[in-house]
DNA sequence: CGTCAATGTTGACGATTCGTCATTTTAGTA
DNA sequence: TACTAAAATGACGAATCGTCAACATTGACG
């Protein structure tokens, strides 16, 4: 069962990627990394409605309009930190894909790499969840809205190609009339419908009375087994999958993220 | 089967409803509703961003002052649209339970509603996403935030009552150590997640490969399917029951959206 | 009917925030 | 060093937000 998915290091096709060829864009390739790590300080000090622009200016060594050339806008920032979550993103995903089992494993990997990123960066998580609002996609540059949209491509990409693998291994036999595209979506549907809802609902006040770390690989895995994706789930200890995943593949991960959760209090335990 | 489900009247508990006395207070009630009804058009007309108080101001009739003794913010009028488009989504729900039919029927009818509201309101429906945004959360008024709670309860005591009923009948068993309220969760996380990434990819130029009117019903049919919740997909024409939901109770709700989709060349046919 | 307190309304105002642009500075090159 | 293209600056105007002291309206009561 060996891969041939996305390319490893591949993280943006060239044709969008600005062309860096002397230091000088190196050097403000950098900096736009380190507004952007700025831009997240600021809303973790003041909360999401407390980033502005000028705070911005204000907490960084650049005036003004050296800002504005790297974000036209303050939506333009805002995509711009979206395309940093996916990015990492991204990274959480080709990690999950190393976990060594059977296809539909590989997928409740995905899965679990997508919840701890979000647990991880809830911040960034936010700015991606923002970014599908239509005050974010009318005023951000279309230059970003692209690279966001190749992203999101990607991101999908990696799920298909578990489908793909999938069908071929012949654990999976979409029904007929219905592509592997349409199950790929139904999956990321349910990923991200699963997460957003979760995370809205623990910030707010609710006591959220489900178990929330396994509340995630459920819905995952009913809808894998209506799915007839074997094994299913009455036959095989994804739980024990699950767990695995994070043991063998998010140590590093899940004990910064555990470090963090106890300075913060927070409850989002993922193991 | 007969249902003792929740009164249909119901719309809030009087506990957070603003007592609304004499001739006064109605007057009052009813210049809210124009308020919202006139910042929808300021939103349909300058788009999402282009809503803002001082325009409000000055396309209604009142001053600043008394806008703000409304609204204590631009997010908390936001969280008023989020509220409301919860108010007429509820009335969409107890109109689809009316469809006769099984439980799984009934709820598709319910994710039928869902997605037909929010194809006739998406204006509304961004404002949901949007309240689901800390930005909103921070700043609207408690009062209105528990408002909205509320809200969100009865919509999935809605849904929740579904899936009582169909244990009751026996076309449903929860697996052992799994309580209703996550079958309950997990079908209101891919009705939502469905949804969404569906409304915010086609607002986007992705020219969507999905056959769009069917990927709702496909997706929760995967996982109903999973569930067991009888009859399966495979013993019953849920297609046929999706469209006679339209047919036999939403008629007046789907002309009105083909007419409007007529005039303004969007794509989003549902039937 | 007149008075008064409570309640509701007004719009001018100060404080932010946004985004621009004419001017100055810097980096690279001849 | 001189010159040019690219980049940085920050003062500025416009827009938006939200407040508040002054004013108006209502209705209860003598």
């Amino acid at each position: 069962m060996e891969f041939n998915l996305v390319s490893k290091d591949g993280h943006l096709s060239d044709c969008l990627m600005k062309k860096i060829t002397g230091k000088r864009q190196q050097a403000i390739a950098e900096r736009e990394q380190e507004l952007l790590l700025l831009a997240e300080h600021i809303m973790a000090e003041h909360g999401f409605s407390g980033l502005t622009m000028d705070k911005l200016v204000a907490a960084c060594d650049y005036s003004k309009g050296t800002v504005y050339n790297h974000f036209s806008s303050k939506e333009d920032l805002l995509c711009a930190l979206c395309i940093k979550a996916m990015q990492t993103e991204l990274d959480f995903f080709y990690k999950a894909l190393n976990f060594k089992g059977n296809a539909r494993e590989k997928l409740l990997a995905l899965c679990f790499a997508y919840r701890l990123h979000a647990l991880s960066h809830p911040t960034l998580f936010y700015c991606v969840l923002t970014s599908k609002t239509p005050a974010v996609a009318e005023r951000a540059s279309q230059e970003r809205l692209d690279m966001q949209f190749v992203l999101e491509q990607q991101l999908g990409e990696v799920c298909n190609q578990l489908f793909v693998l999938a069908i071929e291994n012949g654990e999976l036999q979409p029904p007929e009339g219905t592509t592997f595209t349409q199950l790929s979506f139904a999956a990321w549907a349910m990923a991200f419908g699963s997460t957003a809802l979760m995370l809205a609902a623990s910030t707010a006040q609710l006591v959220q009375a489900l178990e929330e770390e396994k509340t995630l690989m459920f819905n995952m895995n009913l809808m894998l087994d209506g799915m007839q994706w074997l094994p299913l789930s009455s036959d095989f200890d994804y739980w024990d999958s699950w767990q695995r995943v994070g043991e063998e593949v998010f140590v590093d991960e899940l004990s910064k993220l555990k470090e963090h959760t106890r300075h913060t209090g927070a409850k989002g335990k993922i193991t």
